[in-house]
DNA sequence: CTAGAATCGGAACGCGTGTTCCGGGTGGGC
DNA sequence: GCCCACCCGGAACACGCGTTCCGATTCTAG
């Protein structure tokens, strides 16, 4: 591989990064090459569609979630564990568009998506059940239900971390162990 | 105003009411224009923008919704009344999809919106938490944020009724008094 | 240094969108 | 029944999108 063709293509991930997480799956081709400092030409050099460039990037973000979901499940405490990761995705949600786009065209099709993630939630969910800290009766399907929805409120209106935080509380009151 | 008008009006109204249900404001306004049996100059004759013809469905479907929450408001129960109407809204954000679209656009700027259903859901929420059914420590930002965030997953990941009523008791569960 | 191949940039294409425009029809007061 | 003001349909326009294409440019092996 030539050694501009590379640099170009770190260049065209950097912007689309940028991109993406401002506009989502709405973006367009011209603005990644505008920020990039390339034609749209060089970036269809690289990947072949509008969807293979983005799913280059979630597939990424993906896998380092993954990653922190995996250390979570090792430490300490599992209820702990769980609520914090709820929290992070949220948070990431927050700033990052083309997550939640995927994430909400992911939960359409369970098959595919992010089974990537899917894994490592549910090893959290069951330990978290397991050490009482989440009510026996949620399974997966209501879990991702409830990320999901935070989630995409939170990204399409913008949450505050105060806020965030106060309806984030609420939702983990509920699925806390009932009395 | 022409009698042909006037029929035409309402085969319009109708017939965006069905497409913006399905497609919700990325519907096109051939779309609208054919399920009329319409050309699209007959719709700009009414309506001077799309903007104006949806916000015409939805101003009418949230009128109907304040009604309704009026209703429930002067009834029993006040705790039954509130998680019914939350409860309702949310059915109604699974098939009508203009109606998340204006309300996640509505939610960025709380001053525009939908003025007309704050004022009834703030009646409820206050009047449950005076029944003591709904924790005193949460808000109307608090509120809504769940409100829209149940909505925007309902709509766009297709919660069939069961899952939708076990997300939803989740998260009744975290609104309620805790003991 | 040079030749050849790989890559670049951005104009061009096809498509779908919201909106405008106007020639051909149609309703209803007289 | 007539006539004109109003209204209708849908072709046409401007725009933005994803994608393709090709002459100009740049890298690198020998």
């Amino acid at each position: 591989m030539r050694a501009d063709a590379q640099r170009n293509r770190a260049r065209v991930l950097e912007a689309a990064e940028e991109v993406l997480a401002r506009d989502g799956l709405a973006a367009s081709m011209r603005a990644v090459a505008e920020l990039a400092g390339v034609g749209v030409g060089t970036i269809y050099r690289q990947f072949p569609t509008k969807e293979a460039l983005y799913q280059a990037i979630v597939a990424d973000r993906t896998r380092r979630l993954a990653e922190r979901a995996a250390e979570l499940a090792e430490g300490g405490d599992p209820g702990r564990a769980f609520f914090t990761f709820f929290a992070m995705i949220v948070e990431h949600a927050t700033t990052k568009k083309v997550f939640v786009d995927a994430l909400s065209a992911a939960g359409v099709d369970p098959k595919a998506g992010s089974p990537d993630l899917r894994g490592p939630i549910e090893t959290l969910l069951v330990r978290a059940q397991h050490a009482g800290a989440v009510r026996p009766d949620v399974g997966m399907p209501e879990l991702l239900a409830l990320l999901s929805a935070a989630c995409l409120a939170a990204q399409q209106q913008g949450w505050d971390p105060g806020l965030r935080d106060r309806a984030l509380a609420v939702v983990f009151d509920g699925l806390r162990t009932q009395p």
